[in-house]
DNA sequence: CGAATATATGTCACATTTGACATATCGTCA
DNA sequence: TGACGATATGTCAAATGTGACATATATTCG
């Protein structure tokens, strides 16, 4: 099974906990995707917030609609470090940030 | 003033607070400074603390001393992607991460 | 002091991430 | 239904991150 099996089946609204063992999953990578998919459906949270559409929010960000697209899925493609720049971006604070983690 | 530059004198001790003025650092970007360096300190701190030489936690992470160095040291070559990856495999969990963030 | 061990710094080939583009799919409204 | 705006997916060249290595600098201890 590969990580993007994975991370694909992640985003489907797989728990992790339900799928970890089967998976075999190791508490670091779940961990690690757990972080990514809370931080990546924060920022989907925020932009409708905001009335803004993915291409509005990626002219913002310097960036194109397909990436916020991916972004917001927590695609494989994409870094925790975009992630919190993005949020950054939007004006979330670094407590905030803790606050989504611990969420 | 180059962001390695400013990454720099961050890393010897000079406070966000301080100096964002002075170097004309968006909030953002030393919000993200100041992310990375918490969480890259604590490296430093959890390895201590377990008694290791960067080069053992390097073998741990299956990466190189010098790789070590630079995560602790909050070196603006190393992605937040990392330095989490790190913490997650010496035994962080994702609430102390948040802690960190939030000290 | 000098040897040994640990950490820092610089560099580079290779790997991963990124913005951009094309195109597909979805949702809504007439 | 079909047209339109929004979102999703696939691809790729360029940008950025990575492990590894060499080597410099600290630190510890006799």
């Amino acid at each position: 099974m590969s990580k993007q099996k994975l991370e694909y089946l992640e985003k489907k609204g797989w728990k992790v906990g339900s799928t970890q063992e089967f998976l075999g999953l190791s508490e670091e990578e779940s961990s690690y995707i757990e972080l990514k998919l809370k931080l990546s459906s924060n920022i989907r949270q925020l932009r409708t917030q905001k009335n803004l559409t993915q291409e509005q929010l990626a002219k913002l960000l310097k960036s194109s609609q397909s990436r916020v697209a991916k972004l917001e899925a927590g695609d494989p493609s994409v870094s925790i470090d975009l992630i919190i720049r993005s949020l950054l971006a939007m004006g979330t604070s670094n407590q905030d940030i803790a606050r989504t983690i611990l969420s």
